[in-house]
DNA sequence: ATATGTGAACGGCTTCACAGCC
DNA sequence: GGCTGTGAAGCCGTTCACATAT
């Protein structure tokens, strides 16, 4: 199974195929051709098949794709089978608008701890997750049991907390400050930058 | 001047410069090179003037770039010379949180109005902004003066509504919802997906 | 000497065309 | 006949190498 070689947004996609299988699947539907899967997802019949080409061959040729087969193989593919643990770190504005967001349990993501450096925020819960200082940040870490982070601070704390959550062992982070993050090669950075998504749209309107 | 040429992840970086040299700038640097700019926004020096070349020439041979001649370059060609007006559709959770963000406000843009299809929530003002009624939606952008939309309903209404924004003239939107939206051809859309960004990161945890 | 600007080479993702199977 | 799976072709963005300007 070659695994480090395939491209980013092919995975990307498999997310996109999943989440319409899942409805799919909602509506009882057992087959799907590439075809109808692709338009759903908003991508061609021939991209979806390639994305699905990386990690094996799923449907019947004349037929197509029995959604509970495809949505099985693919949460697998994704390594989705259980649910993953995550912190977040900055419990502002947005940090605490994400601690909202039921998008992320449905699928299969759980925020198990805030963290904040702020005394005010300190001690509360947000949606039932404890917000705790981020003085214990390395404590509870320490266990290993978290690999991943959404990291929801303002800029100039954003790199030092980065530095602290790589050297705790988290794998992955999903960052929400308007920075570059500087990180080793093994950590996975996800840069989701607000401003610069609504900057890049007015160049297009005229 | 080609203008629908250059890529779209080109014009992605010219933000991402703009914001570095305004770093540059409140430092009371004058002049810098594609290197130490490149290094400071996270890419290739090689790439940086590559990107600035589909625009012009702004740089001296054998010293570099002015700060101030860049930052007014590319402030044009992004066309963001002046502050612009974006509205927001559904004030729940991510919505008033995008609300309260600072950072667009920094970048030039300003959320004049929110609209909500919830009554609990119409009539409310966050940070200043009036939360609306989702009917007095065409009303207000009749006037033609909002090119701009945050769309942050949930995925039953995202497409009804963006349907409504594209009707009404809207040019672009910025779509958090986790729906995939079609709209014409002329209309830019730009995806914000947090599940699936987590979804992907997940991928690279082992 | 130093750093930009740019045509050419490179590499990777997407699309095509068709072989293979139901 | 219909639809998947896949090597080959095409396309687009990145990187290289170097000509050019100060």
């Amino acid at each position: 199974m070659p695994d480090l070689e395939i491209p980013r947004k092919a995975v990307y996609r498999l997310s996109l195929y999943q989440r319409c299988l899942q409805r799919l699947q909602e509506n009882e539907v057992e087959t799907v051709s590439s075809q109808a899967l692709a338009k759903a997802a908003g991508v061609k019949p021939t991209q979806l098949r390639k994305d699905l080409a990386y990690f094996g061959q799923f449907g019947k040729r004349g037929l197509g794709y029995d959604v509970g087969v495809l949505a099985g193989s693919i949460s697998e593919a994704l390594g989705r089978t259980r649910l993953q643990p995550v912190i977040l770190i900055g419990a502002g504005n947005l940090g605490s608008a994400l601690l909202r967001y039921q998008g992320f349990r449905k699928e299969g993501f759980e925020i198990v701890a805030a963290f904040d450096a702020d005394p005010m925020l300190v001690g509360r819960a947000v949606q039932g997750v404890p917000v705790r200082a981020e003085e214990d940040l390395a404590d509870f870490l320490a266990g290993g049991a978290v690999k991943m982070a959404i990291l929801a601070v303002p800029a100039e704390a954003a790199q030092r907390v980065a530095n602290e959550l790589v050297g705790s062992g988290v794998q992955a982070i999903l960052n929400f400050s308007p920075i570059v993050l500087e990180v080793p090669g093994e950590v996975v950075v996800n840069h989701v930058d607000l401003a610069l998504e609504l900057e890049n749209l007015s160049y297009f309107v005229r």
